[in-house]
DNA sequence: ATAGTGGTGGGGAAAAGTGGGGAGAAAAGG
DNA sequence: CCTTTTCTCCCCACTTTTCCCCACCACTAT
């Protein structure tokens, strides 16, 4: 389980430390995705096979099967810690991210975001309404 | 398991690179065919056998049977290693995907698509919210 | 104060991407 | 049928990028 906030450079070669509490779960390779909002999603290369699997038993017509293989498959990059605990970012996703010469390492619980600084706090701040809105709503604190 | 998203120029001659890691996964020839969706399909030959035998034996009638053999076979092209490791593009692969001077090389699991740069883009747009769409079934991120 | 842990940066060796040239085979024309 | 030309395939060389290792600085905890 992957929890806490971090924020690293990232140099000129694309590198990125992960925090040692998140390396011990990932101690062999990791998978990098495009995530579903605009970041990087880092998964244990076990816990990526099973989330692959599921996805692709929900494909019904092989159009789709497909298309989700792409979808899948075609994002995903295999990664490996140097001596430092650094990964490196293949450039199609950094481009996908936003992610310049910094990045912010968000425990998401099965997995690990990276995020853009910026969009980011965007999306924690609108995270953070919804959830007001929420407790409003059931007339609490 | 091929999987990642890279990009190359196709040369002069018609010959494309392949990333090291699909190598391995294909030490001697390829097949290549047209693929269902506007891209060129490239299976290591051990699957591609698997794969010809399974939509064979689909087939019923002797005339869907010529009709299977002529739109798998004849579309089919084998394709080897140079030193290099690249692969030579046929004319008529190149012309149907539209790959001219670089072209997208996508893992989609038992497979290899090439794809026009354009046309990649516009179709993984498609096929990422269509997962995305899974996963928000799944609840998952 | 000192030793250990962790973030940051850089350099060197190896691998990979790119382009061009030459030999052989196939095809076309005399 | 032989000659000539074109095309294809294979090999070689160069340039760029990537990967791995080492060194430095900061902070922390003993």
């Amino acid at each position: 389980m992957f929890f806490g906030e971090y924020e690293y450079k990232v140099d000129e070669k694309g590198r990125l430390p992960l925090p040692p509490k998140f390396r011990r779960d990932m101690r062999e390779a990791v998978i990098l995705t495009r995530g579903t909002e605009k970041c990087i999603a880092v998964y244990p290369l076990a816990e990526w096979k099973r989330l692959a699997e599921t996805l692709s038993a929900k494909a019904v017509t092989s159009a789709s099967q497909r298309r989700l293989n792409r979808a899948i498959f075609g994002s995903a990059f295999a990664a490996s810690f140097d001596k430092q605990g650094r990964i490196t970012l293949p450039f199609a996703l950094r481009g996908y991210a936003d992610i310049i010469d910094s990045a912010v390492v968000v425990g998401a619980n099965q997995c690990v975001e990276l995020w853009n600084e910026k969009l980011y706090k965007e999306e924690s701040a609108s995270a953070q309404e919804q959830a007001s809105q929420i407790m409003e709503g059931l007339g609490g604190s």
